[in-house]
DNA sequence: CCGAATCCGGTACGATACTG
DNA sequence: CAGTATCGTACCGGATTCGG
């Protein structure tokens, strides 16, 4: 790989739209709608934020899916996961500088979801009223 | 903060920490590999792509994810469908200015995983290494 | 009690074959 | 070329169980 980056650099890892590349492998983690929810919460929010107090505030998930989420999100550097060995037991998460700057990003399209939420939903409801094409 | 909610217009239909609310179904189709990659190459291509220009552009891609992806899309009317009554057919798809609009936030989530691909895989390499806590 | 692991049923996805 | 149909599979959700 190296040995012909000088004639033409060799960017095959990070290219996204190339299958089995490590930067397809960073979005299948950033590009879901549990860690977009997950991330901007936990931005949001000032301070350190406990499982279940996620769990209160993203309306619907599993805690299945939110330990996965988290899981997924400590292995790859962007949260932080600090256990305090008390009866009952106390879990923390909280964004690392990382996390924060994906999360500038994560919580712009959750903004502009909820901004276009009128016209979306309009045009939905035009495509499902268009006539059966057969 | 919910001491003044009732004061405050009810938002609760846009927002996305609350389930079966419109605009988690937005972020349903944002939120998702498949469709960032489809904004993200049709942003990036100049003119109208083809089905099977985006197939091959985006490798690792079923056509039924890649038909599924495109009819969500024109859906919410983020992207635009032209049928040619040929032989063989030919069908274009264009961003819409929503789907430009949209595309250029999911564009920078997938610049991101790329410039951060470095840091994460060291991330990952070193979570995978820990002891296990048994 | 809080957080996580396990088992099971349903849904969404991938691979292949087929059609206009 | 641009899909649709079908089927096996992997993942997700729900409930239960476990462990501290």
């Amino acid at each position: 790989m190296d040995t012909v980056r000088h004639l033409q650099p060799d960017k095959s890892w990070v290219d996204s739209y190339l299958e089995d590349c490590p930067a397809r492998t960073v979005l299948d983690v950033l590009a879901n709608k549990w860690t977009l929810l997950v991330v901007s919460a936990l931005r949001q929010h000032d301070g350190p934020m406990r499982f279940n107090e996620l769990r209160r505030r993203l309306t619907g998930i599993t805690q299945k899916m939110l330990t996965q989420t988290l899981r997924a999100l400590e292995r790859d550097g962007l949260a932080a996961r600090k256990v305090y060995p008390t009866v009952p037991p106390r879990v923390e998460y909280t964004l690392t500088p990382l996390g924060v700057d994906a999360g500038q990003l994560l919580n712009a399209i959750g903004e502009w979801s909820e901004h276009h939420v009128p016209e979306i939903l309009g045009s939905r409801a035009a495509f499902d009223a268009r006539p059966d094409p057969s």
